[in-house]
RNA sequence: GGCCCGGUCGUCUAGUGGUUAGGACGCAUGGUUUUCAUCCAUGUAACCGGAGUUCGAUUCUCCGUCGGGCUACCA
């Protein structure tokens, strides 16, 4: 069996979203599982819709995701250029060697032209006008015109495209990895533009003439492509490439939460949630759109996730490193319908990677929020605050808003607290207690509770009377970790210094 | 409208010509916990509809319906 090569082919007209991403993904877990080469090829055919840092942007995205490529305008590779603007001189020959042998024709007709003619046609009562076998004949190209005129108008140097003969009648078939059989009629195609009056192709053209000679064994892509493969299968054979043709496989669509159309680009953040990898932001309005590794997430979580929206292992397992997807993956077990994308999933995954994490490798992650929120602290001490509070966190910055009063005194009391929690007789009690542990040696935490159960039991009080008002003192909140762990983190001096700065503002 | 592709709990999905239709997220309840979270246990909830094939269809076929995609000199 020959070598399998994959591409991921975006266009650089603005961001990838996680749709996109996971196209990439795919191609790159399939190439991986055998053994085979994932090609990045930039497919730039349309300049109009060039947009600034695109490029780069789809570059670096996909660097975080850990999709790492064999072929790329950065990796380099035999098979170059692997940017479609840089391989323009490339296309014409194809398309003309088509015009040659009666696959494909000049067409001249103007913008206006063409839309006088779908106006024609609806009026004559057809649904959706279609520039085909049947209306071809009555337009400007070199199958209805004669060859003098033809010869004359391009002396002239106007501009023509290059349009594809779609055949009258014909059966195409294709055998899709995940859908089966595909079969379309070639009465329902049209002449679909090839080559455009820009000097450049279309995608239909480019896409077919790059993977036969980048020696793409198999193309995985989205399946908005699937209703134009019929017409890359014809290119394919009226190129004469048919026994090279690569296999096809169109993956379900990622849809938006609300079952409402495919995920797109423009979604932003209207949805709730992030649709892009990393951090957009639009080089004209300057508008932000957020990503997920800037909104917290872990790679590892996203890439899990990602995966399973439209692909399962079969098993019940559901944490996977890449490595693992690597191992896992197969094209057989890609559903085929689409995925309603799911936001709590998500969290969820995120949630699962936080907790299996070490606390060094916590703590070096929540030093970086510490730091850009004015905190200095030992890595010890954050190593231990992450120890503590990693159970009740989804992200690294949950432990940073959820446990400030780790790092500095509360300045404020939870008023629920207080009010439930903080009677008449609380101050003595706060303040004898205090005492106790004023003279306590050692304060670790099961010291303190020990101490601090002792006096429960001496003045006959029960946790629930004592313990809140406590811990209000410490934190100023109402719940959290272990008060005794907290305390001896924060060690005798600040818990004693709490105690009494609560004792005073308290009441 | 035309063409193409889909349809199992709310969501992601497993699965089979005969199953108590399984798991995960979410949600709910109980237990644990000083509290919240965690954790544990339990529960909740699905084969789009109609024909046909068959002893038997969620599974196979057809029709309908619903959903999605495409329908540009965009990818």
């Amino acid at each position: 069996m020959s070598e399998v090569r994959v591409r991921f082919a975006p266009s650089p007209t603005g961001p990838l979203h996680i749709g996109g991403v996971r196209t990439a993904l795919y191609n790159y877990l399939f190439a991986k599982n055998k053994g085979g080469k994932i090609i990045l090829r930039i497919e730039d055919t349309d300049q109009s819709r060039f947009i600034e840092g695109a490029e780069q942007y789809i570059i670096k995205s996909l660097k975080w995701c850990g999709i790492e490529f064999d072929e790329s305008i950065v990796d380099g590779g035999n098979y170059g250029p692997y940017k479609q603007s840089e391989r323009k001189e490339l296309y014409l020959p194809y398309a003309e060697q088509l015009v040659k042998d009666d696959f494909a024709y000049y067409a001249f007709d103007t913008t206006e032209e063409l839309l006088a003619m779908r106006e024609r046609m609806k009026a004559a009562g057809v649904p959706s006008p279609q520039y085909n076998s049947v209306t071809r004949t009555t337009m400007q190209n070199s199958l209805a015109l004669s060859e003098d005129e033809v010869q004359m108008r391009m002396d002239a140097g106007e501009t023509y495209v290059i349009r594809i003969k779609m055949p009258r009648n014909e059966e195409i078939k294709l055998n899709d990895i995940i859908r089966g059989w595909v079969v379309v009629n070639t009465n329902n195609m049209d002449d679909k533009v090839i080559f455009k009056s820009d000097g450049l192709p279309t995608y239909h053209l480019a896409n077919v003439v790059d993977d036969y000679m980048m020696k793409i064994s198999h193309v995985i892509r989205g399946e908005e492509w699937l209703p134009s493969a019929p017409l890359h299968v014809l290119l394919y054979r009226y190129l004469g490439w048919e026994d090279s043709m690569p296999k096809f496989a169109h993956l379900p669509l990622i849809l938006k939460p609300d079952g409402n159309g495919k995920l797109s680009k423009r979604d932003g953040d209207k949805l709730g949630f992030p649709v892009f990898p990393t951090q957009w932001v639009n080089p004209e309005t300057k508008e932000i759109s957020s990503g997920y590794k800037e909104s917290g997430y872990n790679v590892e979580a996203f890439i899990n996730m990602l995966s399973f929206l439209g692909w399962n292992p079969g098993t019940t397992q559901e944490i996977f490193s890449m490595q693992g997807l690597i191992d896992a993956f197969s094209l057989e077990r890609v559903g085929r319908a689409g995925a309603k994308f799911d936001f709590d999933k998500t969290r969820w995954f995120n949630q699962q990677y936080l907790r299996s994490k070490s606390k060094e490798k916590l703590a070096q992650e929540l030093q970086i929020i510490l730091k850009e929120n004015g905190v200095e602290a030992e890595d010890n001490f954050v190593e231990t605050v992450c120890d503590q509070l990693k159970e009740r966190a989804t992200f690294v910055k949950d432990m940073w808003e959820e446990g400030k009063y780790y790092f500095s005194a509360p300045t404020n009391y939870d008023e629920k607290t207080i009010r439930k929690k903080w009677k008449e007789d609380t101050p003595k009690y706060v303040s004898e207690l205090k005492a106790k542990l004023a003279d306590l040696s050692d304060f670790s935490s099961e010291n303190i509770e020990i101490e601090f159960k002792k006096y429960l039991e001496e003045n006959e009080l029960g946790m629930g009377i004592l313990l809140p008002a406590f811990r209000v003192c410490l934190t100023g909140l109402g719940m959290g970790p272990s008060l005794f762990d907290i305390a001896s983190l924060l060690g005798k001096e600040e818990t004693i210094k709490r105690m009494e700065t609560a004792l005073e503002k308290i009441n």
